[in-house]
DNA sequence: AAACAAATTTAGATAAGTCTAAAAATTATT
DNA sequence: AATAATTTTTAGACTTATCTAAATTTGTTT
């Protein structure tokens, strides 16, 4: 059986892996998961026992198949919960990632596959971020962070990186939200500032927006 | 802040003490929860020493009323879900209590306030439990146990005691479910057996049958 | 390549919830 | 009312996930 606390680091581990891909150092995990890196090395050694995490000491760790499997399930239940909560019960995007913390550890096949009939599928969660499968498979969205997109040209808003309440009720106070068309006005070079133009204004949003929000050209 | 296993304490002694109202042993409360009387003896103390029971050594526990606040509130949240996976996840109403024993713990005021009302406010569960209000108040139905009713008179099926998924397919097998109008024929004073009249077909029950179904006089 | 700094691991401790085995209190029986 | 049976509590130990502090390995500089 998996515990909770085993499910929360393999997720933190496949987030700080780049999907899976990449070795992760025991101190990232440790800043990642709020702890000390001792409680990491002791939790990594865990995985690594159950064969969610091939491990060496000192150099790192990366997820196995089934780890990879166990993460992304995880990552499903997530975001279907956060579905749910904006389009069924009105929370807000800002809203639900607290609670769909605790949603995402309910163990019940039947009621994930049912939750993603009942939402019809959906593709995308609340913030951008694709829905995998029932077979771990998602459907990649060809998006560019704001910081590097072209100006002049027209882009659709189609995700976030930071999912803070802080950043997404900036983006709300500001008329930004998923589907807002965007087009890029003028990179100030001095502090990577951007000049935008919404539908009925124009904005200027600094380097930490511009790094988290994600685009679309159309 | 209240842990899991305290709230699944608090829970099994409000049921044992008859919804907070009665004395409940150590025994019995360890047996609830499939675990030792020194582990129950245990969990008392600290129920106690945090103000969710009165105990006094030998003496068995009752719920303060901090402690029913919780408990009630748990079967709130139980009861909204078990409608919720019945209604919108075409669960039957065997398969519910488990995954409402997870979901129960999910602490957010605002999801469960929310499910409530897009569940449009319901008073009862699958099984027939009143759920009670956000203030803890119960809607109480005038119910008798099949064991105890007349002959010859008309009822209607308003709930089941035992919500063991052995049960609940043995009614439905039967063609018993909520609503279902049930005459009783016979009670044979040899077995305690009843012969009840249903729609299209008569059949006898056992004892164990006739004691966890509820009925209500139409 | 030696020495320092940074990252990582080990060792030993702590808290929550559980267990077994033994002791103490209560209740039942004669 | 004394003894037996049952219930309950205590004492000490185990597991999981955490911590601090010390030891070890790796890497970085000079």
């Amino acid at each position: 059986m998996i515990t909770l606390t085993e499910e929360n680091y393999i997720k933190a581990i496949y987030h700080l892996s780049n999907n899976g891909t990449e070795n992760v150092n025991t101190n990232a995990i440790a800043e990642a998961m709020s702890t000390k890196a001792s409680s990491a090395t002791d939790m990594i050694k865990k995985l690594s026992e159950k064969n969610y995490a091939d491990y060496k000491k000192y150099q790192g760790v990366t997820l196995t198949e089934k780890g990879k499997r166990v993460a992304v399930n995880i990552i499903r239940k997530h975001r279907l919960w956060e579905v749910f909560l904006v389009e069924k019960l009105n929370f807000t995007w800002d809203e639900v990632h607290e609670v769909a913390e605790h949603l995402e550890h309910i163990k019940s096949d039947k009621l994930i596959d049912e939750l993603d009939a009942f939402l019809e599928h959906p593709t995308h969660d609340p913030h951008g971020d694709p829905i995998p499968d029932k077979d771990g498979n998602f459907q990649h969205i060809d998006k560019i962070v704001l910081a590097k997109a072209s100006i002049g040209v027209a882009y659709k808003c189609v995700g976030v990186d930071d999912t803070s309440t802080a950043f997404l009720q900036y983006l709300d106070s500001n008329g930004i939200a998923l589907g807002t068309m965007i087009t890029v006005m003028h990179k100030e070079p001095y502090d990577n500032s951007v000049k935008i133009q919404l539908k009925d204004s124009e904005i200027v949003v600094s380097q930490s927006v511009a790094k988290n929000l994600y685009l679309k050209k159309i």
